[in-house]
DNA sequence: CTGTTAGCGCATTCAC
DNA sequence: GTGAATGCGCTAACAG
């Protein structure tokens, strides 16, 4: 009851091993009919190619690892399936990696990934590994697409937009608004940390904070607003780190008798479909999730052919969609 | 600059291969001062281990394969989750497969996986492979989990629940309550149209039932409800497939100016993070997807250890939480 | 406790 | 157009 190889279809067909490995995955290097041939008796014989010797000889285990800090963060999912999808197409394989925002454990993900050969690394947030891991994955010389972010100095390659912008869009957006006592929902990761910077810098000066646990939740977007209206009951804004936290905060607003938007005005994060959907419709920053993925495929696979893209980051930007939760009269 | 394999560490430290071999993946086998000079050479050197090479002579691939029907289906993601977790602690990665509610892509999917050699495979739901394919996966000997749902014969083994026996229990607390004038929202899954199936029969006759195409939303939710409502505007109580689609449900029972749960309940069903934080709060059917997972790695577990778990049929059971939205006075 | 031998299944290199 | 030899990096089986 062993596994059939590529040795059982050449015999079969009576052809050499080659020339059965030929036909099968290189059928234009071959006499037309023995590529038919081989190929009948290969199904006929139930024959599945063991992709783990291919790809030990090619070195190429066509497959990619995600790095994610944890997967019910939903931010991350259309990025998750776009990828999932998308290399599927292109005969790669995803391999999950969860991080839960811990460094040891991101230091371990890509030790394993190297150790599996993977052909690339895409991951969510920027990679922060120890000097010693840092310099095995140089060495492994595998591409690594950071995402969902953007750095000065990425790791290798990136493709995600500017944090610290997409707050001070939120900001002038409520400046323009004319609101002056405004909050910010946050979760504690640390790119929600860089849209808050980016808030306060172009806002001028502080603003009621109330920081929650990652992952975001409609439970905490719930437990924010409360904390934020102690700090201030005269809230006319609130900026939220995540749709999550952000239709938590509308809830809670619901459940105080405060009317959205015009006691409250409430901004998210991340574009989940749900937004335009809510009552009132959600505000939110949209970013181009699946769009994330397809250019970090893209260029991870420019570098496994052996080129490079021509620019090592890309910016994908973002864009304010505004919908009733901020349109007061 | 060739990666560094084992021969280089077995060089650096004067021993053999094989020594070396042991001295990193079973150093009970050696004397311990040899363990720890290898261990040591392997780390100054910057030494990984090619898991693929492993894998091929070991016949242990080390990873498992999770296949869904679509990533954005929230209510898998507790599960997802879990199985990323709880696999990698057993030092198995996880390979995510995509088959979009498609029988072919299911089809090539497994190939793919038997191609991987991968040692388990986890499904959500029940798989349909064609004869020919099924053959090759029965050939391949890798054991497969089908969860979220029981079959009375699985492929393998299973985990899950009795999506008949949740309609049916929903229809019963529907009853109970002295409703007459219900009806279903639902996606076009087929698990969803099982929870249905149970609650028509236990329910004795048909009620109005708006179809939506999956994968479940807010929006749809919201179109589903208006449907509903066409066909009896008296509507008293809807049952929902999904969670997201209980939410849509609220929202546009609120737009319409239907108070919940007075003019009209909603029961949803998955048990997600959002519905105990709406409001009103959504009664919903209690799923542990996680449990699922814990369960499923078990299972696999045992069979890669060569015994078989003593149940190859685990029924987790469910659970009808009420909250609010169904909690009429 | 350690080493030698012999592959795992496939694809690259060279011949013919 | 086809095939023989060789090795990818590692470990199981046996020997010492």
């Amino acid at each position: 009851m062993k596994a059939i190889t590529l040795h059982d279809v050449a015999k079969a067909a009576g052809v050499s091993v080659i020339t059965a490995s030929r036909a099968l995955s290189n059928p234009g290097r071959v006499s037309e009919s023995t590529a038919r041939r081989v190929q009948q008796v290969a199904v006929e014989i139930g024959y599945t190619p063991n992709l783990l010797a291919g790809g030990l000889r090619a070195r190429r285990s066509h497959t990619v690892a995600a790095l994610l800090p944890e997967i019910s963060v939903s931010q991350f999912l259309p990025t998750l399936a776009a990828l999932t999808e998308g290399l599927a197409a292109e005969g790669y394989q995803l391999i999950l990696g969860q991080t839960g925002y811990d460094r040891a454990r991101e230091d371990d993900l890509l030790d394993t990934m190297i150790g599996r050969r993977v052909d690339g690394i895409i991951a969510t947030g920027l990679l922060m590994p120890r000097e010693e891991v840092k310099r095995r994955l140089i060495a492994s010389r595998i591409p690594v697409v950071e995402t969902w972010d953007l750095s000065s100095n990425p790791f290798d390659m990136a493709v995600g937009f500017s944090h610290l912008k997409v707050g001070a869009a939120v900001a002038g957006f409520f400046l323009r608004k004319g609101w002056e006592r405004v909050g910010i929902a946050t979760g504690s990761d640390q790119r929600a940390e860089q849209r808050r910077e980016g808030f306060l810098s172009a806002w001028g000066k502080d603003v009621p904070t109330a920081t929650v646990p990652a992952p975001s939740s409609v439970a905490l977007g719930r437990q924010a607003l409360g904390r934020l209206l102690e700090q201030d009951p005269a809230l006319q804004a609130v900026f939220c780190s995540a749709d999550t936290l952000a239709e938590g905060v509308l809830t809670e607003a619901r459940a105080r008798g405060l009317r959205v938007p015009d006691d409250l005005a409430v901004c998210g994060f991340g574009g989940a479909e749900f937004c335009a959907h809510l009552l009132p419709s959600l505000t939110t920053v949209q970013v181009d999730g699946a769009g994330i993925a397809r250019h970090a495929i893209s260029m991870l696979l420019q570098c496994i052919e052996g080129s490079r893209p021509a620019e090592n980051v890309v910016d994908i930007g973002f864009e304010i969609v505004e919908r009733e939760s901020t349109r007061r009269v």
